[in-house]
DNA sequence: AGGAGCTTAGA
DNA sequence: CTAAGCTCC
């Protein structure tokens, strides 16, 4: 039996994977390899959260394949030597894989298409990751999208589930004689084990990914519509860092949807297919705009006055102590469990771009750093998004208000009540907003800050002046 | 995927 | 006086 290298990146599961499904289909006799090279991501090597999830699910991978008689060779980059050199030692003629779509690795990824070709070696790569790849979507003049309500008209109109691609319960084995490294060698385990917070929330790998979605499914998608914007329920569907890793194909979590579909939860479904859009819509900008990892994109923003980059005050944000109940809570949800609740992002980033009026690249970096479900197309859109400076974005002068959003959303204070503890003592009403409770903040909140870091009047209004000050001149 | 400030309808 | 609606930022 012919062997081929069956190429993991993001994809990290056995089941409807279309490069080993393909590999097997053609007759090969599937060689399962990771190689490791964050420094080729150009600035965005996963962060210590990312690597701490990605420890877990090649671990699970590994097992999963040793489950059916194969396993897992885990290399160390560059990328291409280390893929050319276990081609030969292999004697493989093939190699699959499936696509990821970064700016800084797509390029590689094709030129090392190219070069497997010239020596005549199969080299195929397939859509592993996406319901509709960048490219396949555009606007009826041949263009990118840059709004999303037409991108997912579009993408709904044009959206099929494919048959799921069942794995073996067997696969041929890997010779013993192919070296690989040892997972703990790469170092992607936390050290010290920060993380030890995060694994009463999650299961990395491809068991638990289907796992969130069985729980989404009897959960939180009855009564996804209204109950997403709650961080104080269990209201979202905690598949992000799943779908990030590839550890369950979209399509599959859209088939499940479609088969528990009812007029009842029809609204409730719609509302979740259209967050899988979002994802989508991510993908399709950072295709085309691929410099907006750093750059803004609406280039209004070219010239706008971000306040200096002020250390003491980023690393209030960052460690959940701007006295902003809200915002603490988020940023201390994040440090705990690598994870934060969507609701909260748009008000914590809306705090750090507007309020603080830092740019938004320094929350896109921490997110970068602390999220486990941190992707680079996700991340950028998200940040974009809540700046002000990318497609489809609210206006700039949509300032957040973190006491108003915090009462709408969590209006018994549950969860600020969580993250921040030092409150717990006060009326429920005082929570949001302790500053306006002086005195008795003062007796029954003594550990928490005084007052916000920026008055939210004050920091509002000099946003909105910025922002004035950066219009054209037409339209001021 | 907002908020503030003002107006207006209605208790 | 409060709540909902509207407008502009």
């Amino acid at each position: 039996m012919p062997l081929a290298l069956v190429w993991f990146r993001q994809d990290l599961r056995l089941d409807d994977n279309p490069a080993l499904h393909e590999a097997l289909e053609q007759g090969y006799a599937p060689v399962p390899v990771y190689v490791h090279a964050p420094e080729e991501e150009s600035g965005w090597a996963p962060g210590g959260a990312s690597r701490a999830w990605l420890h877990r699910s090649l671990q699970a991978l590994d097992a999963d394949l040793r489950a059916r008689g194969s396993r897992l060779l885990l290399r160390n980059g560059p990328t291409g030597p280390a893929l050319s050199a276990l081609l030969r030692e292999t004697g493989a003629d093939a190699i699959f894989w499936n696509r990821k779509y970064e700016p800084a690795t797509q390029p590689r990824d094709a030129a090392l298409k190219r070069e497997w070709r010239e020596q005549g070696l199969v080299a195929e790569s397939f859509n592993g990751a996406l319901l509709f790849e960048p490219w396949e979507l555009a606007t009826q003049q041949g263009g990118p999208y840059k709004v999303f309500t037409p991108f997912w008209r579009n993408a709904l109109g044009r959206l099929r589930v494919p048959a799921p691609q069942a794995v073996p319960a067997t696969l041929p084995s890997v010779a013993e004689t192919f070296a690989s490294e040892d997972l703990d060698a790469l170092g992607l385990a936390a050290r010290p084990a920060w993380d030890s917070g995060f694994w009463d929330k999650w299961h990395a790998g491809e068991a638990g990914a289907h796992e969130a979605l069985e729980v989404f499914l009897d959960g939180a998608l009855h009564g996804y519509r209204s109950d997403r914007d709650r961080p104080d329920r269990v209201g979202t569907s905690l598949l992000s860092p799943h779908l990030h890793f590839g550890e369950i194909a979209p399509w599959r979590v859209v088939g499940a949807l479609e088969q528990v579909r009812t007029a009842a939860n029809a609204a409730d479904v719609d509302a979740y297919l259209r967050e899988l859009g979002w994802r989508e819509f991510a993908y399709h900008l950072l295709h085309h705009f691929p410099a907006t990892t750093t750059a803004n994109l609406n280039p209004r923003f070219e010239h706008f006055e971000w306040a200096p980059g002020d250390d003491r005050q980023l690393q209030a944000w960052r460690h959940g102590l701007t006295g902003v109940p809200i915002v603490d809570a988020g940023m201390r949800e994040l440090w705990a469990t690598g994870y934060m609740h969507n609701r909260v992002r748009m008000i914590v980033g809306s705090w750090l771009t507007k309020h603080m009026r830092q740019h938004w690249l320094h929350g896109a970096r921490w997110f970068w750093d602390t999220l486990v479900d941190a992707d680079l197309a996700n991340n950028t859109l998200g940040w974009q998004w809540v700046a002000g400076t990318g497609a489809d974005a609210s206006p700039y002068f949509r300032v957040f208000n973190p006491v108003t959003q915090a009462q709408k959303f969590d209006p018994a204070a549950t969860y600020i009540s969580r993250w921040v503890p030092e409150l717990q003592a006060l009326p429920v009403a005082a929570r949001f907003a302790p500053w306006l409770h002086a005195e008795l903040a003062r007796r029954l909140a003594p550990s928490y800050p005084r007052a916000p870091m920026v008055d939210l009047a004050q920091g509002r209004d000099a946003a909105l002046a910025a922002y004035k000050r950066s219009a054209p001149a037409e339209s001021r």
